[in-house]
DNA sequence: TATGAATGAGCCTTCATTCAT
DNA sequence: TATGAATGAAGGCTCATTCAT
């Protein structure tokens, strides 16, 4: 029941908005009453929470397992990262879009709690990036700005992307990691600002 | 009074979201009473469709003057178009927020209006980059999957950029070009997925 | 209206008691909905709390106007305050009671308040009593519990006194107070514990 | 397990009130699931009857076995009963409190059947004064009223009275019979509203 | 142009109680 | 004897909106 309840909450609240969302609508769309609810979750915010850690807690797991994988170099190492982004929203699109909207609504201490794990998300990616410099694969330049960049383009596709067009994820992710990599120009003449 | 009204509305959803921002919050952060809001908007909803069209048709304005320009080449257009989103973080930081968050509150056909425009401005990108290729200067590609890309990097710049940071707005937009024509790798022989 | 909801609010307050009587209740008594009771009292509980105040600041404001009435001796002062208290009954019977029973639920903060002016109240009597026996018209004994007596006396009254029974409030003020000064022993030679 | 149960609902009714105490508050303190409560109580309320009957009960026998004592006079039986009733306070003040607050959240039947109790303890006051005056101890007079000013100071006894501080329950019982018998003023010739 | 009073629907939450196990 | 899951009614409170002035 716990279960089925988080999963309507991550239908609705993707859907409607947590704001938007009444506990109503969630045990009516389960056909239970409302006092099942609470006898699973405290509040409302309690079910958002826990739909942030589920999230949050699954693809940080995912990205240590890329980043400790001993047989992966830098390159494939970001390739993993950014299609394992992208495929997430196969199956977490709603929590990933949630996850970025929705976060407000949390009380500070569960705020605090989620955006520290976020953070460290996003550490991580910076420190591939910072590596891959120090490799000398990389150009020097503001990882933390190219870090942005790359997480805008990933967090974006939970926007538009749909795993039932006719662009696969695995190819999203290849077109991404090119543009990162070598950018779309035919050559490497252009320099901005001259 | 009615400008007063859009500017707090601006203010207080972004900071709390439309959902969570109530007429008293708006009018008691100005010293009227509610029956002054509703002289000047006929509902919430309404002062939301305007702010979202303030933003979007100012943005749209300037993008059609850079893509107009019978003086830019290609290059500077995409340049310029990338650091027209940047620095609209410097003045409209919160009505940028506020539309890629809170559209799914207007009802259907306020939704409809707001988003044809706001594939318009998509549109408008994705020509760009067309002509590019067109035009040799680009490599053949995804004209529409570079163009979410490219979105991506800059919509996300408003959840992270902040115009008192070390870094100015125009070195962003330098580095998110740079990184869009030429990569971040050293060289040019890396090739995904082989 | 706010003094018609003060007046709903102390009729059921006093009949079922604060924790049963639901908002709900007092404006369906009066015809109007939940939202006007909440356009005049912030929370339930402000409501109970003006209750305390109007009450309290009432009996504190009678007390002293007898205790610096100039003209008035010391048994004269005795006797009207006792009075004023059984008086009060005919009209603030069910705020007395509230005041007594209810208090409890103030919050921290209002229940301070509140208890200070009581407080106040107790002390005035009390030092009536030290006065009387510095004038050497009391016997010496412990002010303190003398004054918890009387007022345990005329704060009972409120569960059994009517105004419609055969006993008027003066003819109870003078049973009281006789009882007090002389006793109800036919004569003075009992001495308890003997 | 319902002795328990019984103790910890004289706790928290005494603390917070028969409403605002819940059925789960109970338990929670127990470690006990709300099955188990219900499994002794047929409802909240029974267990509250049942609080009002053990503490009735018991006063009542108290008082009837000072009534009945052939070896006590009259003086000796008022001392008795008003000592009792402070004594109580060591042992059952939360009961006390109960009693006088929150009878009025029995149902009416349970209701009737307390106060039937608790007019019989009041009459049997009321009779021992009857009595005094009879054997000419006492001064003619109102012996209901008199019985009702004896009865407040008991029982708001409960409300100030600390078997902690520095009077003990003994000398509080006799300053009291000391007043109801002789009075606190010097000498007997004051006369009130002459 | 602006106010202030009022509405009514809806929201989150609590809680006494039931019942199969 | 005791548990745990579920119910349904009610409670306090918020809020967009209306309207006479």
């Amino acid at each position: 029941m716990k279960r089925k309840i988080m999963e309507t909450g991550i239908l609705l609240f993707d859907k409607n908005g947590f704001k938007s969302t009444s506990v109503q609508d969630i045990v009516q769309e389960l056909g239970v009453t409302k006092g099942t609810f609470y006898y699973y979750f405290s509040s409302k915010e309690e079910l958002l929470k826990e739909i942030h850690l589920l999230y949050i807690e699954s693809i940080i797991k995912q990205q240590e397992e890329i980043m400790n994988n001993p047989f992966y170099d830098f390159a494939k190492k970001l390739h993993e990262i950014i299609l394992m982004q992208i495929s997430t929203i196969r199956i977490e699109l709603r929590s990933a879009r949630i996850f970025t909207r929705e976060m407000r609504h949390l009380s500070r201490d569960n705020f605090l709690e989620i955006k520290e794990k976020r953070s460290a998300f996003r550490h991580n990616v910076q420190k591939l990036i910072e590596e891959g410099i120090t490799q000398g694969i990389l150009q020097k330049g503001r990882a933390d700005i190219i870090t942005m960049a790359i997480l805008g383009m990933t967090n974006w596709s939970y926007y538009w992307f749909s795993p039932e067009g006719e662009v696969p994820e695995e190819k999203v992710a290849d077109i991404f990691l090119d543009l990162i990599l070598n950018g779309i120009s035919n050559d490497s003449v252009y320099t901005p600002n001259i």
